[in-house]
DNA sequence: ATGGGGATGGCCGTCGAAGACGACTGATCT
DNA sequence: AGATCAGTCGTCTTCGACGGCCATCCCCAT
């Protein structure tokens, strides 16, 4: 006969279904300087231009789990490609990234601004337009702002309808390196 | 060389390996009145005494996903489990509920829950504090009136401090049959 | 005229704060 | 045994305040 742990059993093991380590992180150099990268299984959790870790684990801990580790191996892959892009030798990343909890709205922009290539820009509104929200264009300046996964999930090719850059949350000189490594500029 | 649809099929990927089919649902017929059923592969999605469908399916494909269908098989192990609890002949089950976006105390409040074993009572205060929350004794309230699954989550175990049954979102009276059927009243 | 540089008024999703609920309880008083 | 009351707690709902925006209008310096 079955007794009721059978029911917590089950409980249990569908909340640690994710493995030994939720997820691991680790700082590489960049010629923007240094960078923090995070991931789970299920793919990048992080860039960041702040090197400050222990607020990148708060929030870590927070949204991926308990079990958070420097962990150069999990994050070996988006370093790779990462150093080929600064090289000039990759156009394109072939990586997953880990979008739980985030707003449907945020994962159709962030989809879509997957989809824009190295070397071209989109407007804000474009950007909007294409994610299904035509006027969410100030919407989408928040979430370009928010993005918590730069260069990969590619940012820095929104600029404003006027052909000015706006902003950068890792500030605007580097959203000009990029796009002059991208060949936009100069 | 990767191109960079590359990314935007890692993103769709991730969003579709949940298979052919988000949820399935059926109802069934009960001691207590008919009953819908739900679940997705995960588990159990909801139990309810209120057969009006449309409602569900719409609460269904905001949280499960878009594809719900009519789909007995789907809902065998708890339709089976069910019966055999209501002829008496099963003190415990054992299923595997889905209980995706709760907040992480519902989560603990009914992994508690779960652990109360047929034909015993708890009360809402100490369920709170079985759960970690000594004074939170209102908000089980709250949880219990708004769990998913009941029976199989066994909301009608939990009393009053006085003794006196409080409530039931399936009605008192129902209440009243399942703690009888327990061998908790008369 | 032509193109920059402000100023102005809509438009939009997210986040944080504040307030309103109850399937509660323990103490107190009829 | 009720009834009243204050103390407690997590959700849900509103509400208001933000910005990596944009089109329009105006004003000036080329």
């Amino acid at each position: 006969m079955t007794v009721p742990t059978d029911l917590d059993v089950r409980f249990r093991e569908s909340a640690a279904r994710s493995g030994l380590l939720d997820a691991g992180y680790d700082v590489t150099d960049s010629p923007l300087g240094p960078l923090l990268l995070a991931a789970s299984d299920r793919g990048i959790l992080r860039i960041s231009f702040d090197a400050d870790i222990d607020q990148h684990l708060e929030w870590l801990s927070r949204h991926a789990g308990r079990r958070i580790l420097r962990s150069p191996r999990q994050v070996d892959g988006v370093r790779r490609e990462l150093d080929e892009y600064f090289e000039g030798k990759r156009r394109a990343f072939d990586l997953a990234v880990d979008l739980r909890d985030v707003t449907p709205f945020t994962d159709r922009v962030l989809m879509e601004l997957a989809r824009v290539p190295f070397g071209e820009t989109v407007t804000y509104a474009e950007l909007a337009a294409r994610s299904g929200r035509p006027k969410a264009a100030r919407a989408v300046g928040m979430t370009m702002n928010r993005n918590r996964i730069p260069i990969v999930l590619p940012c820095h090719r929104v600029i404003g309808a006027s052909g000015s850059l706006v902003g950068y949350a890792g500030g605007l000189d580097r959203k000009v390196a990029l796009l002059t490594l991208e060949g936009v500029l100069l």
